[in-house]
DNA sequence: CTACCTTACGAAGGACGTAATTATT
DNA sequence: AATAATTACGTCCTTCGTAAGGTAG
């Protein structure tokens, strides 16, 4: 199973076409062809239906070992060059949307070494951590919701070393009129079916407000895929929907604490092995 | 990064010799040579020092990589062939040594289906985890301690389903004269200065604990590697150190529960997608 | 001098591109 | 008919084994 025909298969489930998968990795049709082909006949199963392309159940749960294992891949690899490769007087950092509000303890400490050039770049956690464990960042500052006890969930691509920057409350904001306005704290499994807003990028995701919970529900009334906290807040405040933030963020709009199960939000600074410039950032962070 | 070339650097850098490896491997020793070589050159970096072999501090961070990417390809291949292979007539099951104290359900679950041949291993935990994440077993039963919320700890090597067929509480066993038999609970963070006996295979092992007390100390007065649970009792009624373990297994031995943090000691059925025949059996497994 | 890793070299196999073929819409 | 995947085939490159060469203990 070699690495190179995971990555042509994986960019061909996503594409759902060979010729498209062959032109995006520099290969003919042909050589694609035969690379699935190839795959194929090494795992003695079909693996893709053609016309139109698209995985078949053995296919698809390749794919799911797939992601993951081209990531820890990558993440070795960068894991080797960083300890044998020069020393960068950059620092590259990633962040989640909601991390971001960290901005002004992030610029103190660029600031505070005028000598390494800082690139900030805003993806979603997994990106995020994805971004760090193959080297494309340093650092990452990622932001989540938890049990106090519990880290962050992370993909698993390596051992990332992880620190708390931020941590804080819950609350569910709502809009004015909701019922819910003026209690103290409600139980999060009692919201399964209220309506919620689904906003991945900036509030808790939906499938991961079910695990929290123990529950099924949390349905999306509204989805919002942009990653701008005041719209956010405006389109809880308009009734579009409940939505799990940080009690920090929650200023213009009603909230209600979460008393079960018990969360946190949490913002953690990851990283690998650190370059010399990017350890004296993180030792920079704390002032 | 071939897992070819991979598989080949594990072997070397756990045999410490190329010879050695490609006698293990089925190859000659100038193949395994080249193959080393290759490696090294690809990821631009000298992973082995030769005379004596043994890795240099990036080979030293492959190796951390190589053995979940191995465990994850071979999760892959197994998962794919489940899916397409022919339905198999017997089960294999591997238990933990705790995990085994359900063998009555066990032999029940057996019983009420003639027809198909069932096999028992016994392995630590995180190869039965790796047995049945790699086909090599249908089922796994495991047992551990953790948070009440939390699942068990299990080596990332794709989705298993996972079920819990027992939960009970969690004592600290200890000696009779010792000063804390007698106390209602203690707190498991006041234990980590007490002298602990080390018996990774029947008992937590002591760097879970302090994962889980998040404290260091935790030091193993006395090592035990066998599996038997009497002879851990008669250890721990010696006074050869204390250890963490379910309730139900201490019964000739003082005890004391664990107040803080809250633990449980949970067994769990963990499976991946099942043959009709496992499949069955799980069923038959709630009587 | 001896065990053991590396290098040289040739043969076998594998991978990719071009081009012809087949199959689906 | 047109679009798109497969097959055929030649070339190049890779990989392995045999055998010779180096090197540390």
């Amino acid at each position: 199973m070699d690495p190179h025909l995971l990555r042509t298969f994986v960019a061909v489930a996503r594409l759902g076409s060979f010729s498209a998968a062959a032109s995006e990795l520099g290969y003919t049709q042909s050589a694609v062809s035969q690379q699935i082909a190839a795959l194929e006949h090494d795992l003695g199963a079909t693996l893709l239906l053609r016309r139109p392309v698209r995985p078949t159940d053995a296919g698809a749960r390749l794919l799911e070992h797939a992601g993951p294992i081209l990531l820890r891949l990558g993440a070795a690899r960068a894991d080797v060059a960083r300890l044998s490769g020069p020393p960068s007087a950059s620092v590259a950092l990633q962040v989640t949307p909601l991390a971001a509000l960290d901005a002004p303890a992030l610029a103190a400490a660029g600031r505070s070494m005028p000598r390494v050039a800082l690139t900030v770049g805003v993806a979603a956690r997994d990106e995020v951590a994805a971004a760090v464990a193959t080297g494309a960042a340093d650092l990452g500052l990622l932001d989540g919701v938890t049990a106090p006890s519990d880290p962050l969930p992370l993909p698993d691509a390596g051992p990332l070393t992880t620190r708390t920057v931020a941590e804080e409350p819950v609350v569910v904001a709502l809009a004015a009129g909701h019922p819910l306005a003026g209690r103290r704290s409600v139980r999060l499994a009692d919201l399964a079916d209220a309506r919620w807003l689904d906003a991945p990028a900036v509030a808790t995701p939906l499938p991961q407000l079910r695990a929290l919970a123990r529950a099924e529900g949390f349905r999306p009334g509204l989805t919002y895929s942009g990653s701008d906290r005041a719209t956010l807040l405006a389109l809880v405040a308009a009734g579009a929907g409940l939505a799990l933030l940080p009690a920090s963020v929650v200023a213009e709009v009603p909230a209600v604490g979460v008393a079960e199960p018990r969360l946190v939000h949490r913002t953690e600074l990851v990283h690998g092995s650190l370059t010399a410039a990017a350890r004296a950032f993180v030792a920079a962070w704390g002032h």
